[in-house]
DNA sequence: TATTGTTATACTCTATAACTATA
DNA sequence: TATAGTTATAGAGTATAACAATA
C-alpha cells in the first residue's frame, strides 16, 4: 500500500474515532444533564463550578474559573450569581488586589454538592461500567496524550 | 485493600476518566466550532446533517435523521429549512408514506460538503495526532464498549 | 496601559408540547 | 389510535464587546 492510500486510511480511523468520541460523550452528558436537572432541579455548568470549588477549598478566582471550566468570563459571573443567591458560594475579597474577587462553596454549598457528587458519581460509574479496571486506566492514558497534544498545539493556523 | 475502599477508588477512576474525556471532547469541539465558523461560516450541526446525509447517498427520512443526530425532531426541521434555503439540501416524497420526508444532499450540498469534509478531516487527524495509530484503534475500541454499554443500559431508575 | 470582573446583547442549540396530515 | 413532520415557545449555554474599578 503505498504512502498516500496509507495517510488516508489513517485519516479515516482519526474521525471515526473523533466521531465515536463525541457519540459516547453526548450520550452520557445527556443523560447526565436530564438527571441533574430532573432529580437536583440544577445544570451542568452549575455543576461544573460548584464542583471546581470543591476541589479547591481556599477558593477560586472569576478568571481561574473561567479557565478551569472553559468558557468566558461573563457566563462565570452570570452562573455565580446564581449561585450566590441560593447561598451555595460566596464572593470573597482577595487580599493586595482590590480588583479580583475570590469564589468559595458556603457550608450550605459543601452539603449540597456531596450529596449532588455522591448520586454522579454513582450515574458515571454506571456509564463507563462496560470497561474492566485495566480498561478504565488504558483508556485515561490514552485521553491524557490527547489532551496534552491539544494543549501543546493551541495556534490557530 | 478492602472491597469497600477498592470500589470507591474505582468510582474515582471512573470519574477521573468521565472528566478527561468531557474535556478532550470540548477542547476540540471548540476548535472544530470555531473553524466551521470562520472559515466556512456553519454550524456543528448543520456540518453533522450535512454529513449524516453524504453517508446515505439514498436520502434519510426526518426521524432517521434525529435518530442518528441524537436531537429531538423540532430541531431537524429548522436545520433542514435552513440548508434547503441555501440550496443543499432538498426535501423529497417518500412512495407509500405521504406523512414522511426524505432528506437528500443535492449536488450543490454535496460539493460544499466535500470542500469543507477534507479541511474538517484534517483539523481531527491534527487533534488526535499525539496517538500512534496502534492508539487510535485502542481508543476506538475501547470507546466502542462504552458505547454499546451505554445502549444496551438505557434505563433511567 | 493592562487586567479583573460585570453588564448587555445576540445567537445557537435544545427539549417540550400542541398541532396537521396522513397511516 | 399511532406515526411523521411542523410549529411555537422557552430556556440553557455560549461568545462578544463595551464598561468600571483597580493595578
Amino acid at each position: 500500500m503505498d504512502i498516500e492510500a496509507r495517510a488516508h486510511e489513517d485519516h479515516h480511523d482519526a474521525l471515526r474515532l473523533w466521531l465515536r468520541m463525541l457519540t459516547c460523550t453526548q450520550l452520557i452528558e445527556q443523560r447526565v444533564r436530564g438527571r441533574l436537572r430532573e432529580q437536583f432541579e440544577t445544570t451542568l455548568p452549575r455543576f461544573d463550578l460548584m464542583a471546581q470549588l470543591e476541589r479547591s477549598p481556599e477558593g477560586l478566582k472569576m478568571n481561574e474559573l473561567s479557565r478551569r471550566m472553559m468558557v468566558t468570563g461573563g457566563n462565570v459571573t452570570g452562573i455565580t450569581d446564581q449561585l450566590e443567591a441560593e447561598g451555595l458560594v460566596e464572593r470573597t475579597a482577595v487580599v493586595n488586589d482590590r480588583r479580583a474577587l475570590c469564589i468559595r462553596l458556603t457550608e450550605a454549598g459543601r452539603k449540597a454538592f456531596a450529596a449532588m457528587a455522591a448520586v454522579h458519581e454513582g450515574w458515571i460509574v454506571d456509564a463507563l461500567g462496560g470497561l474492566s479496571e485495566r480498561e478504565v486506566t488504558t483508556l485515561h492514558k490514552l485521553l491524557g496524550k490527547v489532551k496534552q497534544h491539544m494543549n501543546t498545539n493551541e495556534v490557530t493556523p
